[in-house]
RNA sequence: GUGGUCGUAGUUCAGCUGGUAGAACGCUUGGUUGUGGUCCAGGAGGUCGCGGGUUCAAGUCCCGUCGAUCACCCCA
């Protein structure tokens, strides 16, 4: 009972690897801002009402409860934290609907809470990037090609494994489903999303148990889920299976919309795959899953797909799109795997040495010169022996060390050894060593 | 929530059929009287997750508990 034990599901970093997921958050971050999204925050909590609504009752949503509430207090009974970014942003459209400018984009980078049995890639508290476009009444098709590509554009230029995004369209499984004659549509959505899992004779099985599917329906369901492509081809094949049905068609146009349109911004990032159902289901048009290369038992790292009834007062809806990027699923066990790391643990760039603690006025000064031009500098800890000074800096990865002696201001580079007088008013390190980096594998 | 595995120094692990704890790396001191990384010599650091039981004796066997981890469920 000495030392704390982590907290599974609750995973911390230390400074090198936070070094990483930071400029992970910023690159996400400006990418989303040059596609014009601003930025919202939402709280923790939601009333209960909210997070359970569509029928989400299988979340596992941690209820807020204050310790010292008596029996008869009910005043927080009725909040739970957030497990997405989704919903709660459903909830602010309509709370502020009369301030928002529509069509609305924004992103949401926060953290979620679900009470889930934790495993590797799954946490109970982790972090979305979340961008989501809504208009009011309807949203324009164009938009679902849109936010994929405003993530290839997010993803692209992370040091990361190679990442494949695969989408279908629930009018197309959905309306060939249904002019195959298959009534809970639904359903046999949610079968279908198993099939990786539990593979097509279960499947058939359940098709046949679970939505009344002839054995004829159900090898038909899974001849479309065996579909994929990256480019419209796809839709070919789609049609040569024999079922004509109208939703069909405009799945099948919305998802060649998408394909193609990502063919040629972001080539090879887009496949399009008919056994993506996912199982929330607000989800009415494209959707989306992305899954790291090699590493698809984490599941989905980043998903979302088109809602059109997700926000709704009754009177106005605002069908919207979106896709949330699980920060912490895609960098927590590259990082603990050593596959990602940063240059250095911290952001200091130079660290002054100390000749004499008598000298520390003089070295904060010169600190702040450095740092007046951008520089990060912190001054040594103490006026130890100048190798002790340097494997200060060494431990922490900082790359430079400043000596000030009868030769002047000297900065030594402690990777190569070299040091070198300089001017403390012009001298600027190498670009790539004025901040951490992230480096890959 | 259900099931399997695991729990020994800061870290990674060893400890055979029970005989009161070890290695490597890391940390620290010195060799190196103010410029590290190599090398050499020393040093510190463990109520063996916690509680109970069996036994002359438990890190080792049994039960419980807590924690971690994997699979299922579900999802980012």
């Amino acid at each position: 009972m000495s030392r704390p034990q982590p907290l599974s599901g609750f995973p911390e970093l230390l400074p090198r690897q936070r070094i990483v997921e930071q400029q992970v958050v910023d690159h996400l971050r400006r990418a989303f801002e040059l596609h014009g999204f601003a930025n919202l925050q939402t709280r923790a909590v939601e009333p209960m009402d909210q997070l359970l609504r569509k029928g989400e009752t299988s979340k596992e949503v941690y209820v807020l409860r204050r310790l010292q509430s008596d029996e008869r207090d009910t005043s927080d009974a009725e909040l739970g934290l957030h497990f997405d970014l989704t919903v709660p942003f459903a909830r602010y459209v309509l709370e502020h609907a009369g301030k928002l400018n529509f069509p609305f984009r924004r992103y949401q980078i926060q953290p979620v809470w679900r009470g889930e049995r934790p495993q590797g890639g799954r946490y109970r508290e982790f972090w979305q990037a979340d961008i989501d476009i809504v208009d009011q009444g309807e949203l324009p098709a164009h938009y679902e090609v849109e936010v994929a590509l405003v993530v290839a554009d997010a993803l692209r230029g992370l040091p990361l494994p190679k990442v494949t995004m695969h989408v279908n369209n629930r009018k197309l499984s959905q309306g060939f489903y249904q002019g195959l004659g298959i009534r809970d549509t639904d359903e046999a959505l949610r079968i279908i999303d198993k099939l990786d899992k539990i593979g097509p004779d279960a499947t058939a099985k359940l098709l046949i148990d679970g939505v009344d599917a002839t054995p004829e329906q159900a090898e038909a369901c899974l001849k479309l889920a065996a579909i994929s492509g990256e480019d419209a081809s796809f839709a070919d094949e789609v049609r040569a299976l024999g079922v004509s049905d109208s939703l069909l068609e405009e799945g099948l146009a919305e998802l060649t919309a998408v394909v193609e349109a990502a063919a040629s911004a972001a080539p090879g990032f887009v496949v399009a795959d008919m056994k993506i159902a996912r199982g929330l289901d607000y989800y009415t048009g494209t959707v989306y899953e992305v899954f790291i290369e090699g590493e698809e038992h984490l599941g989905s790292i980043c998903s979302g797909g088109r809602y059109d009834k997700l926000a709704s007062d009754g009177k106005n809806t605002y069908p919207g799109v979106g896709l949330s990027i699980g920060v912490s699923r895609l960098l927590v066990p590259l990082l603990q795997a050593g596959r990602l790391d940063a240059t250095r643990e911290v952001p200091t760039c130079v660290l002054v040495a100390l000749n004499h603690e008598d000298d520390r006025p003089a070295a904060n000064a010169t600190a702040q010169r450095l740092r007046a031009r951008g520089i990060p500098v912190q001054v040594s800890p103490s006026a130890a022996k100048f190798g002790k000074q340097i494997k200060f800096a060494d431990k922490r990865g900082i790359p430079f060390v400043l000596f000030t002696n009868d030769e002047g201001d000297q900065i030594k580079d402690i990777r190569s050894g070299d040091q070198a007088t300089v001017d403390l008013d012009t001298w600027n390190p190498p670009a790539e060593d004025l901040h951490p980096r992230i480096t890959a594998e």
